[in-house]
DNA sequence: TGTACATCAGTGAACGCGCGTTCACTGATGTAC
DNA sequence: TGTACATCAGTGAACGCGCGTTCACTGATGTAC
């Protein structure tokens, strides 16, 4: 049952995009090749013409969350009035919602600890993303922090990705909630 | 070959530091219960004589490692001069040592993100300790800070574990440090 | 444009492997008298 | 205190199971003339 070329690069999006959510739900090592496939609606034999090893699915749905969380942030933060951009980035991603949304959200903080396990090719094109990140929130820092805005934003970042771990470790929404309120109102005291 | 009630209590223990120690080099899910007892020296049947699954021994190692953890972080830091407990505190988790010591470090940052997907009581466990980290923290504030003094230390913690776990995902050491430098240097501006 | 053939996306069965767990067995330890 | 028996920590083989990966096969798509 041949698929033309077309359809073929469809059927290849859809993989990885339910790769990114179901890696980000159950986690890497928990998600099986089949459970991958039949999110994307197909058997689990179909995966080796798409890519050459889990590894591999693994590596461009890392690369595709990250990239495409961190532009659905930029897009939402730029459209906020001017000087409000930072404020309204880490109350979103502070949200609630986000906490309760792992297939959705950043992928940072739903898989940080298996990032750090992966191939290093896998842990540079995180870092590339992480850093992008950084440069995100470093160019929505006030001008009021003249210096070493980089470290700044280093901070920030980190301070986001921890929170909203720790938040999901909490076995219950009343336990999370001043996690992320905590980090909140001390990230935008400080920076925002 | 039966053993004495003593030893037995001193194997126990040991299975569970092993166990400790693996899951936090190599990941929960990536352990086997026959890496886990090999590391304490012995096969693998002999685990069921001491755990009812590998969930419980989960759950025991990282109600361990978490308070081991804690309390050797908190003897170090009650030991500098007055004043200076919370910048030795901040350093020394944000010191490259810990970043290359996955094994012996804290869980959190090792972990965060498979106990986010751990059974409730495990997580409910994870959280407590999370907290008493967090008092600890909020107990070596200097009294300039008065206000939301909970809140603040919850900040720090999550900024140390968050900046930890991504400094160990830079493929090098010379991507890691700045990630560390930069976090230490405006945790401590801001509350040391 | 039409025809013949090669290509290859997707299916579903099969592969070896390592996992968590169970079990029969051993022999030193604990207990009862 | 000594003896007989029950207990149980640890071993190593075995269990079923699901994993990542491979493969023969199908039939629509792409290509060559």
């Amino acid at each position: 049952v041949r698929k033309s070329r077309q359809e073929t690069t469809v059927t290849r999006a859809r993989i990885v995009t339910a790769a990114a959510a179901q890696f980000r739900e159950h986690g890497i090592a928990a998600t099986g090749l089949a459970d991958l496939m039949g999110a994307a609606g197909m058997t689990h034999g179909g995966f080796y013409k798409h890519f050459a090893s889990k590894e591999d699915v693994v590596r461009e749905a890392a690369q595709f969350a990250l990239a495409e969380r961190r532009h659905a942030f930029e897009v939402y933060a730029r459209a906020q009035p001017p000087g409000e951009e930072l404020e309204a980035l880490v109350t979103a991603y502070l949200s609630m919602d986000h906490c309760l949304n792992r297939s959705g959200g950043c992928l940072m903080a739903a898989l940080g600890s298996e990032i750090v396990r992966a191939p290093d090719t896998t842990k540079a094109l995180a870092m590339e993303q992480f850093l992008a990140f950084v440069a995100l929130i470093e160019d929505l820092l006030g001008p009021r922090h003249q210096v070493d805005r980089h470290g700044i934003a280093v901070t920030i970042a980190s301070t986001l990705i921890g929170a909203l771990t720790m938040a999901r470790i909490a076995p219950a929404p009343d336990l999370a909630e001043p996690i992320l309120a905590g980090a909140r109102t001390h990230v935008l005291a400080n920076w925002a």
